[in-house]
DNA sequence: TTCCAGGGGTAGA
DNA sequence: TCTACCCATGGA
């Protein structure tokens, strides 16, 4: 489905949100995205760590996403993502929290965005098969699992999976609250809450900043990427689309500073490619303890045990973690 | 105090 | 292409 496929509609309302600098009279818009099924909503916004690193906050028990947005327009919005799972159709729901009125290029934007986000779409179809035809536990495969949650902007993705390179989850969780913290933009009804910093803020910081942020080594790399983006050395956003072969991809992703081949995979994995899988400390404990009683080998024979699974590499070996431990 | 984490850059072979 | 060494930071 394009961009311009998605259905919203509009809801009118008003509240009024104090807080501690000025009353705002707060605007609440209701969008909807309908996703061609199958699509399952929380499978998608909880799929993996992403949906907890600000400014993502994920809620199990209502089962919503939330998220202070900027957008093009300079407007910081909250953003709060709800959805309906029913088998024929699915449906998820966006509640728009603004001070400004919403353009119809804000509402698209919005839409635009979260789809991104929930992968609405991508199809899964011929790894569904795969997963079929091997049976057994590989059979529970399907109904729109596989789209783990990214986020609206490839230059967020890659400043957090910079940041999840050598340290450990509560070290990226504190990075990315940190940054957000010292350079995004507030969200108006609410200070404290704030959106992911623009490229062009971080590019404008003094390097101390960053270095306050937890980002250590890494804060120089971040920054030239921000300089990168910036002056239109490197276009990001296209990356999504991009018809590049994904070997070249992955060349261009190395060419970041900061991000080696563990990244590279991961982002990869963003863009919606599958056939690159990252050796990171976690794949060689998994695979070591399953495949070869923790035995201690080489990279190259421990991520070969995916080779069969050819562009769904990735996805296979998600899934099999996920189907060794759903809980995790 | 030491080790290491969902590694990566660089130099040198 | 491979190896050795260094790189901030925080938790165990």
């Amino acid at each position: 489905m394009s961009p311009a496929g998605y259905h919203f509609t509009l809801f009118g309302s008003a509240m009024n949100i104090p807080s501690p600098t000025a009353i705002y009279r707060m605007n609440s818009t209701h969008l909807h995205l309908s996703p061609t099924p199958p699509f399952d909503f929380a499978a998608a916004a909880f799929s993996h760590g992403w949906a907890r690193l600000a400014p993502n906050a994920w809620d199990e028990a209502a089962r919503v996403l939330t998220r202070v947005e900027r957008l093009d327009s300079g407007q910081v919005v909250d953003l709060r993502v709800t959805g309906a799972d029913d088998a024929r159709q699915p449906r998820v729901e966006i509640a728009v929290a603004h001070v400004a009125p919403l353009t119809n290029a804000d509402q698209a934007e919005i839409t635009r965005k979260v789809g991104h986000m929930l992968r609405v779409d991508e199809e899964f179809g011929e790894f569904y098969a795969l997963c079929a035809a091997r049976g057994g536990r590989w059979a529970a495969i399907g109904g729109g699992l596989g789209r783990l949650l990214r986020s609206p902007t490839v230059w967020e993705d890659v400043v957090k999976t910079i940041a999840t390179t050598n340290t450990q989850w509560s070290g990226t969780k504190a990075m990315t609250r940190a940054l957000c913290d010292a350079l995004g933009e507030p969200f108006p009804g609410d200070p404290a809450r704030r959106a992911f910093p623009t490229p062009e803020a971080v590019a404008a910081a003094p390097p101390a900043t960053l270095a306050a942020a937890r980002f250590g080594y890494r804060a120089p790399y971040v920054q030239e990427l921000a300089r990168r983006v910036v002056i239109g050395e490197l276009e990001l956003e296209g990356l999504t689309r991009s018809d590049l072969p994904t070997p070249e991809l992955r060349r261009l992703l190395l060419g970041i500073k900061g991000v080696g081949p563990y990244a590279a995979a991961t982002l990869l994995m963003l863009l919606g490619r599958y056939d690159a899988l990252g050796y990171d400390t976690i794949l060689r404990d998994f695979v070591s303890a399953r495949y070869f009683a923790g035995e201690r080998l080489p990279e190259r024979e421990l991520l070969a045990v995916y080779d069969d699974w050819g562009r769904w590499r990735y996805l296979a070996y998600w899934f099999e973690m996920w189907l060794a431990d759903p809980e995790a």
